[in-house]
DNA sequence: CGACTTCTGCATCGACCGATACAGAAATCG
DNA sequence: CGATTTCTGTATCGGTCGATGCAGAAGTCG
């Protein structure tokens, strides 16, 4: 058992990677995959372009660990809100998760996930492509979660599962797009409040 | 008075200007302003930049009619929804109509003003304002809608139309963001009728 | 120490970006 | 007709895009 610490072989990296990475993730976040420029991601990162492309590979995986590393922490409420106890305890933290973090003051406003590369150019389908999976991806899960509180007897035998998760992620999407567009987090709460007070849908 | 059509001085235009602009439109509906290049363009407009830039002046101005001519094309149910005697009414013709045209076969998937722009960097910021006021142009108009709608006695007195309208566009912005995700129709069709089920949002 | 490995700074790559200069073509004018 | 005006095609502009080559710096090895 080797008790003395080692490092690595080799000069060692004269930056955080965790912390550049946490820089690029805001501005992809900001511009977007396509708005944000190898220039502006290495000066916010505070490296140059070898330094980046020697610890990140190019730009799509750096955008791909940048959206990892949001998934984990500004839109880590989402796999909280999973684990409330009632599905509308679920939606409720969802959306409230979403108006907050989409209006956050000193971030940028809206979701990553969604202006992230809602569009892009041919150089720009493989981030399109990962987000529009992100997104799916989070619909399913909160499906799933639904599909559970039926199954427990939460929801009504009834409730559709997947037609209550397509409802509070299209809110979500919704409020995110809201914000990007500078609404506050004030309405955008009570317009969240108000979606949720005929749950589960009538 | 003269009855004589004469044409313009000079050499006529070798193209149809508001073909040029549908093509445009489809092109930035698709790939974004940013995404969009001026080949992708002029490719699809069957035009040279030359040509271009004398007919339109420049990218942005060309985004701008673009913009214009999805406002009353595609985009045109909303004010067709805004006549809707009921606020109901009015509420579920925006709905249907944006499930309809951001799901429309053959046409770019999602709203162009929506995801033309929600991000860009700092060469398309003007397209990135002027998307944003489009939204928030959309979500007033349908706010004074649904004030009338109070006034007239359509809706119960204590009903905040600016709540009403945020809810309504939140959802239809939303809506195109699942659209572009691949949603189809019909299960965005049926979003949209669960989220007016309980209207006026009891 | 000297050998080896890895990271960094600088210069630069070819491709593409939006935008123009220029000359010639195609129309209307007197 | 020739003069004038406008549009078109080609070729190209300087700038920026994402991505690398290369030499030297800065560490760990024996």
């Amino acid at each position: 058992m080797r008790t003395k610490q080692r490092g690595p072989i080799g000069r060692p990296r004269g930056f955080d990677t965790d912390e550049a990475l946490e820089r690029a993730m805001l501005v992809f976040w900001e511009h977007g995959y396509e708005g944000a420029s190898l220039a502006n991601l290495t000066d916010a990162m505070g490296i140059s372009t070898t330094s980046m492309y020697a610890a990140f590979g190019n730009k799509e995986e750096l955008f791909r660990k940048a959206l990892e590393r949001y998934t984990e922490g500004p839109s880590a409420y989402l796999v909280r809100a999973l684990e409330e106890p009632t599905a509308l305890g679920v939606a409720t933290a969802i959306l409230s998760g979403t108006v907050r973090t989409t209006t956050r003051p000193a971030h940028p406003h809206g979701c990553l996930g969604v202006q992230g590369a809602l569009t892009a150019s041919d150089s720009g389908r493989g981030a399109r492509d990962l987000l529009v999976a992100w997104r799916n991806d989070g619909c399913s899960r909160v499906r799933e979660r639904f599909q559970r509180a039926v199954d427990d007897g939460d929801l009504p035998p009834r409730t559709d599962p997947g037609l209550l998760a397509r409802y509070v992620t299209t809110l979500a999407f919704g409020i995110a797009v809201q914000a990007a567009s500078g609404v506050s987090r004030d309405e955008l709460q009570e317009t969240a409040d108000a979606a949720l007070r005929n749950w589960p849908l009538s």
